[in-house]
Order: C-alpha cells, then sequence, then structure tokens
RNA sequence: GGGCCCGUGGUCUAGCCGGUUAUGACAUCGCCUUUACACGGCGGGGGUCAGGAGUUCGAAUCUCCUCGGGCCCA
C-alpha cells in the first residue's frame, strides 16, 4: 500500500499550496455560456492581521465560490484592500514619532501606502494558507490611483446629479483627531458625570454642561409644566454671561428630570441639535476645531474643555448660581480610535443626500440571508436624521476634487477626464468663469466609506474596457455593518447605475471566544487562525467555521470544535485508506466494469449515498453549511464506515471475485462522492483524496449529481434490516460478554431478508432465513395511542380517551383491535375508535426453546448459541 | 430608552408552520486491541426545554409578561 498510515495534514496542505495553479480560480470575462457568479467581497482594512472574524466571513465565501464553480458557474471571488483610514495614519505617526502636519503631505500619504502594502502583503499569506479559492486576477486596493479614480469619479458624477451638496451642519467632531466622524465610528461608553443646579433669574435648569453656558441659546420646558409655563416666551439670563435667552415651551422636555427646565446649548448633545433646526435658534460657537474655548466665552477663551468646566463651575459656586450636584450615569459618545469625547460643531462639509425610499425599495430586491437582517437596514434607514457627511479632515483618503476661485469665491469641480488628481497638488487646467487661475484646493478628503461603497460596481467592471456586468450575485458581510457598508452600497449603486449592488446578501455572524464575549484586544479573548492551523490545519478550521454555528448567527470559537474536526480528519483519512486499499491496484477496472448486479448492502449504501447529495446540494443552496457538512460527516462516519465497510469487508477479503467487485465499485462511487463533498469545505484534504481517484484537481471537477433512479426506499429498509441485524447482534454479544467475532451456532431471521452473505460475513455466524411466523409468543405490552389520529378527531374527549386506553390490559386492547374497532366508554358515553387510533407494541417471548430472542423493529431474530 | 437575535442534559446545539417516551456533538461512566482507525468501536447514565400566565384535547414549538445574555443604535 502506498498511502501513509497517519495523515499529516501540515504537510499536505502545504505541498498543495505548493503545487496549486490559482489561475484555474480566475473568472472569465469573456465567458458567456456559463452563468456568472460574482461575489463583492469585503475588502478589510489591512491592519496586517488577518483575524478569525475575517477568516469565518471568507470560509462562507470560500465554500460558496467552490460550490459554485463546481456546479458550473462563471465564479468571481476578487479580493480588495479597503486602505483609507484614520488607524494607519495613526499608526504612521507613531511608528515614525511625527504628527501629520509636520511633513508635507505627498510624503505622509507615502508612509502610509509603504505600511499598507506590507501589511496587505501578511495577509495574503494568511489567506492563502487558509486555502482560499481567491481570484487574484481581480485583486483592487482602494488607495491605487486605478481604484480612487472610480471614487472621484462617483464624486463627480453625483455632484452632477446634485446628490452631493456643501453645507455648513453640525457634525460629530473629534477634538483629539480633529476631524469630523460618522455615526458610525462613534463608541458609547458609560461614564460618571456631575449634573449641576444652576439659579437662572427667573427658574432653575440643570445641566451637565456648564462650560457650554456661552454656548447657550434657549431654555426648554414642558408645556405642560405648571412650575414654569408662564415663562414661555420670556427670556433668562445666562449666568456669568449676561445674554438673554428665551424660554420656549417643548413636549420633549421631561419634567421629572433634573429641574424640568433644559439650556439648549449649540451644541451640548444631540437634542439640542434636534431642538435647535425645530425652534429656529440662533448659533453660538463655544468649542474650536482644537477642542478650545472660543472669544464668545470672554476669560475662557483659549482653555480645554474639562479646564473651562472646572473654571466655570468654580465661578458659579462664587457667584451663587450653583446650589446642587448630582451624579448621573450618562453614555458619553467619543472617538472610535482616541476614545475621547466627542463634540458637536458646525462646520462646512461635504455631503451626500439620502433618499430613504430608494435605500427601501432596492433593499426589498435583495434576498436577505437571514431574512431577518433586513429589518435592521429597514430600522436604521427609518431613523436617519442627518444626511451622509463625506468629507474628513485627514491626509491618507482619496482627495476631494475641488478648488474654490480665490478671487470670486466660485467651486471648482474637477471634469471627470481630469481625474485622478489631488487639488492640493495640482492646479486645474481651466480657468475660473471669471477668468482668474488662483485656486485654493479643497484640502478635506473622502469619508473611506465613498470608497468601499463601490466595490460592487468595481467587481462588476465599472468604469473598466471590461462589460459590466451588474449587479453582482452576492454580498458576504458580517452584521455589525449593514447600517453602513450595506447601506452606502445600496445608496451609490441605485445612485450611479439604477441597479441593485447585488441579488443576494448573506449576513454572518460575529466570532465569541470561548468567554462568550466578541474576541476583542481589551478583553484578552484573542485567537488567530495561524494558531490554530498550527496546532491542527487550516482544513480543521473551515471545519469550525462550516460546523461552528448557523448562518447568520454568532459563532463561539471552541477549540474542542477544531479538535473534533481534526479528529474526523484522522477518520476519513482511515476510511479512505482502508477503501484504497482495495481499490488502487485494479482502479481503472473498477472503475469501468459496472457490475452487472449489486448487493442488497450496496445498493443500500448507494441510495443513501445519492440522497445525501441531494440534501448537501439542497442545504449549500440555502448557504446551510453546518447542515450540508453534518450530514456528509454523518453519513462517511456512521452510514459508511461504522456499517458499510463491516458489513463487505467479508467479500472484500474473501474469493468470490465478483462479489469483491460489487463492493469495490461501491466504495469507489462513495470515495469520488465525497472527496467532492468535501471539496468546498476542506480543498486539501478532499484535493490529496482525490488525487488517487480521478484525474486533475478536484476542484476543477463538477459537483455529484443525485442519480434518483439509485435512490429507493424499498432497498433502504431491506438494507435497514440487515444493518440493524447485524447491530443488534453486535450488541447481543457485547452484552454477552462474548468477543464481536465470536461465531454463534446460528442465527435465524424471521421474515424476507434477500441475500444473507453480507450479515453471515459481519456476524461470523450461520444465518438461516424463515419465511412465515415465528413459533414464538407475541406478548402486547404496551398501548400507544397515535395522537395524530384521536386528537383531531375527539378534540376535548381526547385527553379522557387516553387515559382510558392506557389504563386497560393491552393484552385485551390488542385482542379488539385484530378484529376491528375498538368500543370504549368514556364518561359514559360509547367510542369507537379504529385500530389505526393505538399502536401495540409486543413482546416476543421466547416460549421455553433455549434460545434468545430479538426484535429487530418488528422482525424476529432467534440466536442459537 | 429603542430595534433585532437568543436562553433546550455539565458545555455547545437540532427541533420550534403544536401531537404525547426531545436531536446530535463534547464531556462523563462501563466493556472491547475484531486483518482502516484506541485521535477507534460497542453500550450506558444524564435534560421536561430560563421563569410565570394564557390559547388548545394536547406546547420546547403559538401569545403575553418577567428575568438573563448578545449585537446594533439613541
Amino acid at each position: 500500500m502506498t498511502i501513509p498510515k497517519e495523515y499529516d495534514s501540515n504537510e499536505i496542505e502545504e505541498k498543495w499550496q505548493d503545487t496549486w495553479d490559482m489561475s484555474m480560480y480566475h473568472f472569465d470575462w469573456k465567458d458567456e455560456s456559463r452563468p456568472q457568479y460574482i461575489i463583492d467581497t469585503p475588502p478589510p482594512y489591512p491592519t496586517g492581521n488577518f483575524h478569525i472574524g475575517n477568516s469565518l466571513n471568507w470560509c462562507y465565501i470560500d465554500f460558496v465560490a467552490r460550490y459554485k464553480r463546481m456546479q458550473g458557474f462563471n465564479v468571481m471571488f476578487p479580493q480588495g484592500w479597503d486602505c483609507h483610514g484614520l488607524p494607519t495614519e495613526v499608526k504612521v505617526e507613531e511608528i515614525h514619532g511625527i504628527t501629520k502636519n509636520q511633513i508635507p503631505r505627498t510624503e505622509f500619504r507615502k508612509l502610509c501606502e509603504e505600511m499598507t502594502v506590507g501589511n496587505i502583503e501578511k495577509m495574503r499569506a494568511t489567506m492563502l494558507r487558509l486555502g482560499f479559492s481567491t481570484d487574484w486576477s481581480n485583486e483592487f486596493i482602494t488607495m491605487d490611483p486605478d481604484y480612487y479614480v472610480k471614487t472621484q469619479r462617483s464624486f463627480v458624477k453625483m455632484q452632477d446629479m446634485g446628490r452631493v451638496y456643501q453645507s455648513e451642519h453640525p457634525v460629530n467632531w473629534c477634538p483629539r483627531c480633529e476631524t469630523a466622524i460618522a455615526f458610525a465610528e462613534v463608541e458609547y461608553d458609560a461614564r460618571d458625570t456631575k449634573l449641576n443646579f444652576l439659579h437662572f433669574d427667573k427658574l432653575e435648569i440643570a445641566t451637565t454642561r456648564p462650560e457650554l453656558l456661552a454656548a447657550c441659546v434657549a431654555v426648554a420646558i414642558n408645556p405642560d409644566d405648571e412650575r414654569y409655563n408662564e415663562n414661555i416666551g420670556q427670556t433668562v439670563k445666562v449666568p456669568l454671561f449676561g445674554h438673554e435667552v428665551k424660554v420656549i415651551g417643548d413636549k420633549d422636555v421631561d419634567p421629572s428630570f433634573g429641574t424640568g427646565a433644559v439650556m439648549i446649548c449649540t451644541f451640548g448633545d444631540k437634542q439640542d441639535v434636534r431642538w435647535w433646526v425645530e425652534h429656529d435658534l440662533p448659533l453660538r460657537k463655544a468649542i474650536d476645531k482644537n477642542g478650545r474655548i472660543t472669544e464668545i466665552a470672554g476669560k475662557y477663551a483659549g482653555m480645554t474643555i474639562p479646564e473651562c468646566k472646572e473654571a466655570i463651575i468654580e465661578d458659579l459656586k462664587k457667584e451663587g448660581y450653583l446650589y446642587d450636584q448630582k451624579t448621573l450615569d450618562q453614555n458619553v459618545g467619543m472617538c472610535w480610535r482616541c476614545k475621547t469625547p466627542i463634540e458637536i460643531l458646525s462646520e462646512r462639509q461635504w455631503f451626500v443626500k439620502i433618499d430613504n425610499d430608494e435605500i427601501l425599495e432596492t433593499a426589498d430586491e435583495i434576498e436577505w440571508l437571514p431574512e431577518y437582517m433586513k429589518v435592521r437596514l429597514q430600522n436604521w434607514t427609518g431613523t436617519m436624521e442627518w444626511d451622509w457627511c463625506i468629507s474628513r479632515q485627514r491626509i491618507f483618503a482619496t482627495p476631494i476634487p475641488v478648488w474654490y476661485c480665490k478671487k470670486c469665491g466660485e467651486v471648482m469641480v474637477a471634469e471627470e477626464e481630469w481625474l485622478p488628481m489631488d487639488p492640493t497638488q495640482e492646479q486645474p487646467p481651466v480657468a475660473c468663469k471669471c477668468g482668474s487661475t488662483d485656486f485654493e484646493p479643497e484640502e478635506d478628503v473622502l469619508d473611506t466609506w465613498m470608497d468601499s461603497s463601490l466595490t460592487a460596481l468595481h467587481v462588476a467592471g465599472w468604469l473598466s474596457d471590461k462589460e459590466m456586468r451588474n449587479p453582482t450575485q452576492l454580498r458576504p458581510q458580517g452584521h455589525d455593518i449593514i447600517r453602513t457598508w450595506a447601506f452606502y452600497s445600496i445608496l451609490r449603486s441605485k445612485a450611479l447605475t439604477g441597479k441593485r449592488p447585488w441579488d443576494s446578501i448573506l449576513v454572518n455572524g460575529m466570532v465569541l471566544g470561548e468567554d462568550g464575549h466578541k474576541m476583542s484586544k481589551s478583553l484578552g479573548n484573542i485567537i488567530s487562525p495561524e494558531e490554530v492551523i498550527a496546532k491542527y490545519s487550516a482544513d480543521s478550521f473551515r471545519q469550525w467555521a462550516a460546523v461552528g454555528g448557523s448562518t447568520g448567527s454568532d459563532v463561539m470559537f471552541r477549540w474542542k470544535d477544531v479538535v473534533s474536526a481534526s479528529r474526523f480528519f484522522t477518520k476519513m483519512w482511515s476510511i479512505y485508506r482502508f477503501s484504497m486499499s482495495h481499490l488502487e491496484d485494479d482502479l481503472s477496472d473498477i472503475v469501468n466494469n459496472k457490475p452487472e448486479e449489486l448487493a442488497i448492502i450496496d445498493r443500500w449504501l448507494l441510495s443513501n449515498l445519492n440522497r445525501l447529495i441531494m440534501s448537501v446540494t439542497e442545504s449549500l443552496d440555502a448557504y446551510q453549511f453546518d447542515e450540508a457538512y453534518k450530514s456528509i460527516r454523518g453519513f462517511a462516519w456512521e452510514t459508511l464506515a461504522d456499517n458499510y465497510i463491516e458489513l463487505v469487508k467479508s467479500r472484500l477479503y474473501g474469493d468470490d471475485e465478483n462479489a469483491r467487485r460489487t463492493a469495490q465499485y461501491t466504495l469507489y462511487l462513495a470515495m469520488d462522492a465525497l472527496s467532492r463533498m468535501l471539496a468546498p469545505f476542506a480543498p486539501f484534504f478532499a484535493e490529496e483524496m482525490y488525487s488517487r481517484i480521478g484525474e486533475g484537481s478536484v476542484h476543477a471537477q463538477g459537483w455529484p449529481e443525485a442519480d434518483e433512479s439509485l435512490i429507493s426506499e424499498s432497498v433502504e429498509k431491506d438494507g435497514e434490516l440487515i444493518k440493524e441485524i447485524a447491530s443488534n447482534v453486535r450488541r447481543y454479544k457485547s452484552e454477552s460478554g462474548m468477543a464481536l467475532n465470536a461465531p454463534l451456532e446460528k442465527i435465524e431471521v424471521y421474515g424476507t431478508l434477500g441475500d444473507a452473505s453480507d450479515l453471515i460475513g459481519v456476524t461470523n455466524s450461520t444465518v438461516e432465513i424463515i419465511e412465515g411466523e415465528p413459533d414464538f409468543e407475541h406478548v402486547p405490552v404496551n398501548i400507544k395511542p397515535n395522537m395524530g389520529i384521536i386528537g383531531p378527531k375527539f378534540r376535548k374527549q381526547a385527553g379522557a380517551i387516553i387515559k382510558t386506553l392506557t389504563s386497560m390490559d393491552p393484552v385485551e386492547v390488542a385482542d379488539i383491535a385484530s378484529k376491528g374497532n375498538i368500543s370504549i366508554t368514556v364518561d359514559g358515553e360509547d367510542i369507537e375508535l379504529e385500530p389505526e387510533s393505538v399502536v401495540i407494541e409486543k413482546e416476543v417471548i421466547s416460549a421455553g426453546r433455549a434460545v434468545d430472542v430479538l426484535d429487530v423493529n418488528g422482525t424476529v431474530v432467534v440466536i442459537v448459541r
């Protein structure tokens, strides 16, 4: 035998990784004959670390990609990299000990790009080791000019459509990073804060933000609050600063909170923004972009926010305005990157208009998997209050291709033909309408979601020399970015092409650590894919991804899942090694000479195998990877190894060549189908299997097709009986303390068994099949009411009927039932029950013979020792 | 505070368009080296389905409430 005893996963996986020609996974842009299957793969942020959460998602994608390829689709599984963003800027500053403003923009960009290239390289290595069938001929990198030119052109196109505008607008602002940030980038954390109770001249207010007194533009009270409602319309004087502000009535004020009177500042929180818009209040900016207090705060100007807070509280106390303080739990919005509390400032920003109805209609055209994930998008859409702020005050990002004329102030948006370009490095090639050529560049850059929301269009060939192939077929992504990536992608695809971005969206869960919490650095429960591969194997890791949880739900990482996966491969290897030892020598003979007639147990296996193919296909079509994999594993382990192989050993080792051939042929079919069905999940193992069975790579083969003519209930029933008798005899021997291969004098089977030879082999005993009823007594021992019949028919009486039936003597009930309807009396009423209403369980008594009697699903089996 | 999801033996989980003795895995216990596998085989113990109320002849399965957990958001 040439097959090694041990399956050395790392050796074999590395062998195939080095051998595979990855061009077999390339999408064929010119192919019109096969249906396309384009996957809008998520472009990860190049942190240098392809983590376990990415890996789960990519496993799902790879299962689908490989399966669809085998089914004959022209599959594109591209790989992108979403490069732009603050984390890289922060890291570069850290590594080089600089701040981005100390060196020229282009130089800083270059440092970011270099770091990103290195990080991408590391992540690619992990992906290759995990065996993903990525189409590297369709890789894209958003920081490359040939990608970000599309971001810029999309900006210009949407500007031309009137869907982009500039406006002074409240924005979430991180004073540390000195940039506007999106809601998606705001993190919330519970913190203690002080609620300060202040005397205004006519009423009392409570505020957590006294440092914003200078920005107070109104005081709000609930119009139903009798303590204060006479003040509505009057003005009150702001302590320390002395300016007069209006008292307004608004039902959103909670009279039971604080004093029931709230000061409105521009801007203390989101509620201030709502009131500010609703009541058309003036704007007073008390905080500047650097997080410093402005001139309007007089002597406090130039202080930081905490400094100012302290000083103002001190002064309020001194002047007698502050009369109480209470501790309050508060959720503070923070910059997700640096954890600095965010402020709401009013700044000039670029925005993309959001058309909620368009998003919702498009979402309805998309198949959501699981379906309920759509609800999250819908809920988010319903609560959108601001448009999408797309400008960022950063450097490493796609530049906004805009200039401002220094003479007349005209906004000059680049023409598409000028792109890509960076306005801070180049002047526009034409003069302004006013004739001036003196321009001020737009220094703001675009939100990185502006890049990544184009991936679906990009991979489908948008703005390229290739044929446009949108919509794509599948968007796989996590549920954490439905309100960002999914939302923005739908918006952009619809706006720019009028089409939905994808036919289906497959949403995966988060990966939880073994402690049940989301994996995170701060919790210290991180496990890297490399760690798992090194200890077990990539295929085992992939099996965890498949079986660890159902699609869409969060999946816990558990070492024991990986261990059990690795055990399965050991078992599978053993099955394979055994099978091949009986096939190898004359494989082509076995394959090419189909036996004329197969034994019952062969047909039983093939019926089950074809049923398996059907169910696995069905599960994969529904993206139920766990279901699919579990049924493959169950078939291989229980049906094939524990039962079929045991039953056919006597034929495989026997002298009857025809009998041996039928078993060999059946085994071959099982090995071939199993290697193909395992291919999407365990690409390395499956390839190793297939390498001794067929020609070429298993990943270039077709998906097995079920032969329904081989599926037969009666064959399954007959095979099941043989299997069950064998299993019962095994148990009998075990319970009697006999060795499992110990011969019995005789086994008598009362019934039709067809062929007993496999049973003879597996039991190592003589088997006699006897027609007709055995000469033994059947004693009814239990009456089982059939609720499916009794329930709907008798409704309210059902309970009493069951009670009566089960209290009767089983022998008597069986006797009556054998003659016809069963008449019973329930609550004084006569009731007729059809014989089908009860199931009578019987026991066979050996009636004095010195034998043991087994009841195998109603078939009597007599054991003579 | 809102939205969505979830709560089944020690652990994780299937079932959940209702039908009476609840699936599987891991763990645990006992037996077994039988010519593929002891990272194996065979057999056993263990849960009344978070708690409560309701609908129903009948609920893990439907409804409501309470408690607990997760994710997203305010």
